[in-house]
RNA sequence: GGGAGGUUAGCUCAGCGGGAGAGCACCUGCCUUACACGCAGGGGGUCGCGGGUUCAAACCCCACACCUCCCA
């Protein structure tokens, strides 16, 4: 029997968590082992963005990662966590660049170099404020394989697939209308591009015919006209047929263009039925250029102000051209009304600068053979998402997709490894090449790099050492679980599975869950606009992690947002203390027993410890289920309920007469001490995923000997079930509330000891209350306890609690008028569920088509009630 | 325009075919030698609206209303 430290008195989280991570992180319980017999179990962490802080979003991830990562642990499989971060292209490179405005300077000044310099130096402060707060949260990551995807071997993975894909016809080069950032001046892909409702205005103006007469268009965007080509009506509409094929002439400029033809442009319902056509500056007007052979001409320089096509326009910002280009028109007579008009407006997703449609040469990667697989990927069942509701959004998305813009006008980021030479050659290649490929003079590689999304896409193998045949790929690929954000479904999860599928035949992970958003306690959004963001570190500060933890877990409802409140977490550190106090008690009467559940012998064991153990066996049963279902949130009910109502308040309270009062035998004194411990260190495992910290601080004080990082996770049908002892428990409990509620209704203090009869016990029932009398009569306050009486006092309270006749013995005294109308109302709350239950029972199609069970339970019901009438009646006619 | 989710106690949410639940808040009484971050007792709900299916509907089906979000 050794010696244990005594649990202080207070609860203090931040006096035991950080020494905990070190000894965890110490042992290597977070590397996986490399070979190893176990089954593996991997997650891959969404990679943060080396932008900036983590904030409560990323704290959700993490803990629910932890939570997945620590249980499969402790089930014995070969668990790895691989952490890491991303480079964030555009995002960072913008922090950065406001940096470096404040100070005065920009990029191009400082030179490609010298600006990358800055961006690493940027990258490890933030790297590390990141590493920093995942293990302030617990998070039990293989930081021995932590990656940045600018590594040198994921820049290898993103080099060798973008030469494979290209080499495969998948990636190409074209001349086409992307989105373009006019401050980032950058291309965007169209998941990077915003739509925003914004107020905007629809004028009518007249373009002239050059042999007389004029069409009216309408436009949002005026100064568009810059570079309108064509005029459009629909070929069926008689309005304009005999003006298709005449020409028009642009008043602002010296150009002529037709009039043309088109019904899939045109809806002559639509405003004036005529349409300007932009083809270099609009998406459907470039496909309506593609089908009439219409000039594409562009208008815009890259900052978004009107260049030298725009004639006498050139140089203005494309906003102050619109009302230069409308005063224009004014002025020539050519405008021809306006009006509101609300339409959706696309905006840079990392700047909120209006987007515009851009002619421009990019790369592209093509969709739809990688897009189909990733459709048949989720189709198949090889990749489920959680919750399922996600299928038809990432079917629908997949399936209307168009191809990939993944060239950016950045310097951060992995460069393209194309290099063309004077003759218009393109040499694309994984080694840098100085001669082109074709003609051998020399060449330029391409200034730009890649989206970050592209790189991103390929973390479940690059990470893993691919397309080396390493034995980390070997061992952990394809992964487990991959738990992110709903919000990057389109942007990372369908990419991922896409070339995890192209590159290895495999979809990159088995299950997907996808995370709601933390919210405040409003359901806001949170934003630093708003000031009503909750730093991660703050509250793990305030509250501690494992409140923290267990806060996020237990909001964490499948497919709904989590309104975050701080008496939420509050509550569940209120949790922390109370196991923590549970813990004190079972320690100090413990008497240095070490016992454990493995010595009981369950064919001797009494009532209190049958049922407790029962409950565990179902709590166990239902953790489990819960945790491979990803329903956290339910996992963490059962858990609350357990430790608190079970176990606390009533079988350490049941437990306290054998514990603090003599006169018991040892061998029941010793089950209770076995089971106390016993089922107390079987709740901190069960609890270790959630709430890792206090769980391994209280396990130490009770004498474990294994952390329980390492420690087997209890599993359900290991251990004999008592029906019986439920039943009986359930019974017992009813009878101890019923006591104490008819105590307060007549307003007698909570001590004051009472005369309790209950009648009619059955041989078994009655064997049983027998053997917790003590219990009885300790928890609902008795001087009197009577079982099967030969006669019970006329003025005792007569009522039926948990199907037990009780006989309440209070003192004399008539009851008060508000307790009567208590007790009236509810007895008629009795009749009146006694009838429903009557006349469902005499109801013929009821008990004829019902199950047999259902009917026998109303049978039943219905006697009870009826019972519960004649006994509650009773009371009021003797307590007048 | 297409798609998804939601509408249950004052608040935030579970439950999703057979007696309306939790946490917090609220009311009443208690410092009962683990815990006042606690103990005990209690009040509070035509389960959005209208139809339908069923012996039985908060739960299934249809329509509607309102609120989120995604895509175009």
């Amino acid at each position: 029997m050794s010696r244990r430290e005594q649990l202080p008195t207070r609860f203090d989280p931040a006096s035991f968590e950080g020494r905990w991570y070190a000894a965890w992180e110490a042992s290597g319980a977070f590397t996986p082992e490399q070979p190893s017999a176990k089954a593996p179990f991997v997650i891959l962490i969404p990679p943060p963005n080396v932008t900036g802080k983590l904030h409560i979003g990323h704290a959700l991830q993490f803990t629910l990662q932890d939570l997945v990562i620590r249980w499969r642990r402790m089930q014995g499989r070969n668990a790895l966590w691989l952490p890491g971060t991303d480079h964030a292209g555009i995002a960072t490179q913008v922090m950065v660049e406001r940096e470096l405005a404040k100070e005065g300077t920009s990029r191009r000044e400082l030179g490609r170099e010298k600006f990358l310099k800055r961006m690493w130096e940027w990258k490890a402060q933030y790297k590390d404020n990141i590493s920093h707060q995942a293990k302030a949260l617990g998070a039990s990551c293989d930081w021995t394989r932590e990656r940045f995807t600018l590594d040198e071997m994921l820049s290898r993975a993103v080099r060798y697939a973008f030469v494979s894909l290209y080499r495969e016809g998948l990636i190409y080069r074209a001349h086409r209308l992307i989105n373009w950032c006019p401050r980032c001046l950058t291309a965007l892909s169209d998941l990077e591009v915003v739509h925003k409702e914004v107020d905007g205005g629809m004028w009518d103006f007249a373009y002239p015919l050059v042999d007389g007469g004029e069409i009216v268009v309408s436009t949002s965007r005026p100064e568009t006209m810059l570079g309108d080509t064509a005029v459009a009506v629909h070929p069926t509409d008689e309005r304009y047929r005999q003006l298709i094929g005449r020409q028009v002439q642009h008043p602002l400029l010296d150009r002529r263009f037709p009039v043309i033809a088109d019904e899939v442009l045109v809806d002559p319902a639509f405003g004036t039925g005529a349409v300007k056509v932009t083809p270099a500056h609009d998406a459907n007007d470039f496909a309506t250029g593609e089908r009439h052979a219409l000039e594409k001409i562009n208008i815009l320089n890259e900052d978004g102000t009107i260049n030298s096509n725009g004639g006498p326009f050139a140089g203005q910002d494309r906003f102050a051209a619109r009302k230069a280009v409308l005063a224009a028109l004014g002025e020539k007579g050519l405008r021809r009304g306006e009006k509101t008009h609300r339409h959706a407006v696309g905006h840079c997703q990392r700047c909120d600068t209006v987007v515009e449609p851009y002619l421009s040469k990019q790369w592209f990667c093509s969709m739809r053979a990688m897009a189909d697989r990733a459709l048949e990927a989720v189709r198949s069942g090889d990749v489920r998402l959680v919750p399922d509701f996600w299928v038809s959004t990432y079917e629908n998305w997949l399936e209307n997709i168009l191809d990939w813009c993944i060239s950016r006008q950045l310097w951060w980021g992995h460069r393209i490894p194309a290099f063309y030479c004077p003759d218009g050659h393109t040499t694309v290649s994984e080694e840098d090449v100085t001669a082109c490929g074709e003609c051998g003079r020399p060449v330029e590689r391409d200034p730009d790099v890649l989206d970050t999304w592209f790189s991103s896409a390929l973390w479940p193998i690059s990470t893993l050492g691919w397309p080396e045949d390493t034995a980390d790929m070997r061992a952990f690929y394809p992964t487990s679980v991959m738990i992110t954000g709903f919000d990057i479904l389109f942007f990372w999860v369908a990419r991922m599975v896409m070339m995890g599928c192209h590159f290895t035949g495999k979809a990159p992970f088995a299950h997907v869950h996808l995370t709601g958003l933390v919210r405040d306690a409003r359901g806001q959004k949170m934003s630093k606009t708003k000031g009503n963001v909750m730093d991660p570190l703050d509250l793990v500060e305030q509250y501690g992690a494992d409140a923290v933890r267990f806060t996020l877990a237990a909001l964490a409802s499948p497919g709904r947002d989590l309104p975050l409140d701080a008496k939420r977490m509050e509550g569940y550190h209120a949790f922390g203390t109370k196991l923590w106090n549970a813990a004190r008690f079972v320690q100090m009467n413990l008497d240095g027993s070490e016992a454990g559940l493995e010595q009981l012998d369950p064919g001797r064991l009494a009532l209190p410890e049958a049922w407790i153990l029962t409950e565990l066996e179902r709590t166990t049963a239902a953790v489990n289920r819960s945790w491979e279902n990803y329903r956290f949130d339910e996992a963490c009910r059962e858990l609350y309920q357990f430790v608190w109502n079970d176990f606390c308040d009533w079988y350490l309270e049941m437990a306290k007469p054998v514990l603090q009062e003599g006169g018991w035998d040892g061998r029941r004194a010793d089950d209770v001490r076995a089971v106390a411990r016993g089922v107390l260190i079987e709740a901190l495992k069960l609890l270790h995923p959630v709430m890792p910290f206090i769980t391994e601080e209280i396990a130490r004080h009770l004498g474990s000997e294994d952390p329980l990082i390492t420690t087997p996770y209890p599993a359900a049908g290991r251990r004999t079930e008592f029906p019986h002892a439920l039943a009986v428990i359930a019974a017992f409990q009813a009878v101890v509330q019923e006591t104490r509620s008819y105590r307060h209704l007549v307003g007698l203090p909570p001590g004051t000891p009472l005369a309790l009869f209950l009648v009619g016990l059955d041989p078994a029932r009655r064997e049983a209350f027998s053997s917790l009398a003590t219990e009885l009569s300790r928890l609902a306050g008795l001087s009197t306890l009577g079982l099967n009486p030969t006669s019970v006092p006329a003025e005792a309270i007569r009522d039926l609690a948990g199907g037990v006749n009780v006989a309440i013995v209070l003192p004399e005294g008539a009851l008060g008028e508000a307790e009567r109308a208590r007790l009236a109302a509810e007895l008629a709350q009795v009749e009146t569920e006694l009838g429903q239950a009557t006349a469902r029972l005499s109801d013929a199609s009821f008990t004829a088509r019902a199950p047999k069970d259902v009917v026998a339970g109303s049978r039943v019901r219905a006697a009870e009630l009826t019972h519960k009438v004649r006994l509650l009646t009773a009371t009021l006619e003797h307590r007048s």
